[in-house]
DNA sequence: CATGTCACG
DNA sequence: ACGTACGTGACATGA
């Protein structure tokens, strides 16, 4: 509506919103809210419209039907505010912690996502372009050289075949006849025609795929997929290129080929014609730990890990005269944790502003902080971001590629080092099992009925989800409220400046170039000041350049 | 539409 | 014997 000159005021109550603080992980269909919180069944749309492919748009629905509908939805909107308010105060116990979330965080970000999703973000389609064709010349050689060392023509894209072609047994000579056969049969079904023989008809395709090949290489599957499939993903492979050269190839390709059609080449489809820029959307009710989420496209999974990557990252770009900020919360799961478990130690490390692996590195291993070697410091960090996951020896060994027994040692010195922590995660798993519930520091809440399950796998999970939830789901309130205050008061230190991007314990900011510090200044005091942690300080690392890339 | 894979925090 | 670190979204394949 704000793109076609309407501008929406007021204050807001979301019903949607509300009922996904009051249960994150349930539908929040308008249809389903007034179903359970007024025992009333809307019509449904399909009555309107049919289902499927013949379904009707709106337009073409006569209007004396397309009133009553819409009414009775705005009716049933109007009168779910009561109930859910009702509802977001009492399963607080009355408290009204969460009618406080919803009125102070979620229903106040509604406009400034909106704000966000307008503004949007520029890319240089030019770098892109670049970029494509590069690719495209690298799928070709890794294309050529992958059938050269398998021995014949495959999907690489397909994990079914690649599981035949480096699985199954390798050739006999009456194999390598057929192939040679069959090639020549996918050729003139290509072509049209059968070659040397103007009148014969090519075989289908139904009976081609049904003929195709299936030798391969031989190797020793490891592990298998949920649906029988040998596994093929990145460890696997990474693994398999001990014995042959063929997985390393197959891994590069995909790694190209993942890049270019999620990235390279769909992004400038997604260039809006009256902007010039790409607009995400922002779903508020998706993520049950309380995080947004970003779709079409989604924004916040651009490459940074890899050098091609960090090529994509670059061509996110500022309009001429202004800069790109990216401002970061340094290490805020772990500092979360410093400060709701009240642990001295890692309070005191953070205080005193060290690198908080090397500070857990000189505590596990027992060594002053200046003898922690490197490997030491790459272990413990592993440990430290497995910790909000509730970790499991396996998963750490499994991660640093050590043994398992190595890695329970490593988790007991690590528990050792932290009782507090371990106290505070330990008591989240505790409450859930009392409660059914967990929740972060404001009360926001993830409802967990699988803790007292029967089956170990679902109450293990459960348990995970228990210590990750509270975590994840504080720094998700932290940000939101960040967010709001921003907004609020960004066009006081800069009239051009704009937030543009939030990905999770990121804000990006396009800012004039002569307003950049005011804002690097502004923005970063916003963020350290949305929650406060107590003891712990809170860091937030400002970056600014003409690309996304740079601005880190 | 399910599956497998992989991009991010 | 199984599964194994949380939270997401998008793509290609194939039924």
């Amino acid at each position: 509506m704000a793109r076609h000159g309407v501008t929406v005021r007021g204050d807001i109550f979301d019903t949607m919103v509300a009922h996904y603080l009051i249960n994150p992980e349930a539908s929040h269909k308008l249809d389903d809210v007034a179903s359970f919180h007024l025992n009333y069944r809307p019509q449904p749309i399909t009555e309107l419209i049919g289902t499927g492919k013949n379904a009707l748009t709106m337009d073409q629905v006569p209007v004396e039907d397309v009133g009553p509908y819409a009414c009775e939805d705005a009716d049933v909107a109007l009168r779910l505010v009561p109930v859910l308010t009702e509802a977001l105060k009492e399963v607080d116990g009355g408290k009204g912690r969460l009618l406080q979330i919803a009125e102070e965080i979620e229903f106040p970000l509604v406009p400034v996502l909106a704000a966000m999703e307008m503004a949007g973000v520029k890319v240089d389609e030019k770098v892109l372009v670049d970029i494509s064709r590069q690719m495209d010349a690298e799928l070709a050689r890794l294309e050529a050289e992958i059938y050269t060392q398998a021995g014949r023509e495959f999907g690489i894209g397909s994990p079914k075949q690649i599981g035949e072609v480096l699985f199954n047994p390798p050739p006999t000579e009456e194999d390598e006849a057929a192939y040679q056969t069959w090639l020549q049969d996918m050729k003139d079904y290509e072509a049209g025609e059968v070659e040397g023989d103007p009148d014969a008809k090519p075989k289908s395709k139904k009976q081609l795929s049904e003929e195709a090949p299936t030798f391969g290489l031989g190797l020793q599957p490891l592990g298998k997929t949920k649906s029988g499939q040998p596994k093929t993903d990145e460890r696997v492979l990474s693994e398999l290129a001990q014995e042959h050269a063929l997985p390393a190839l197959i891994l590069d390709w995909r790694k190209v080929a993942k890049l270019k059609s999620t990235y390279v080449d769909k992004l400038p489809e997604l260039i809006h014609s009256d902007t010039g820029r790409i607009h995400t959307d922002y779903n508020q009710t998706i993520a049950a730990t309380g995080r947004l989420s970003s779709t079409n496209p989604n924004l916040q999974n651009i490459p940074i890990r890899t050098d091609l990557g960090k090529e994509i990252r670059k061509a996110f770009v500022a309009e001429p005269g202004h800069l790109l900020m990216a401002a970061d919360y340094a290490q805020i799961e772990l500092r979360i944790i410093a400060s709701m478990s009240g642990d001295p130690d890692m309070t005191a490390a953070f205080i005193d502003a060290q690198d908080i692996h090397t500070a857990a590195a000189a505590r596990v291993f027992d060594v002053t902080y200046d003898a922690v070697t490197r490997a030491q410091r790459d272990r413990v960090k592993q440990v430290n971001y497995g910790i909000p996951y509730g970790i499991s020896a396996f998963g750490l060994a499994q991660r640093l590629r050590i043994g398992n027994s190595e890695a329970q040692a490593l988790i007991d010195q690590y528990r050792a080092s932290y009782p507090r922590v371990i106290e505070f995660l330990d008591g989240l798993i505790d409450e859930a099992r009392q409660r059914g519930y967990v929740e972060t520091l404001l009360g926001r809440r993830r409802y967990l009925p699988l803790i007292t399950s029967r089956n170990p796998n679902d109450r293990a999970f459960a348990e995970r989800v228990a210590v990750n939830m509270p975590i994840q789901g504080t720094q998700a309130d932290m940000i939101k409220k960040a967010m709001i205050a921003i907004h609020a008061s960004l066009g006081e230190v800069s009239e051009g400046a704009r937030m543009i991007l939030q990905v999770h314990d990121e804000l990006v900011f396009e800012v004039p170039e002569a307003d950049v510090d005011a804002v690097a200044a502004f923005a970063s005091e916003q963020m350290k000041a949305a929650l406060p942690l107590g003891d712990v300080p809170i860091v937030v690392e400002v970056g600014v350049a003409d690309n996304w890339l740079d601005a880190h």
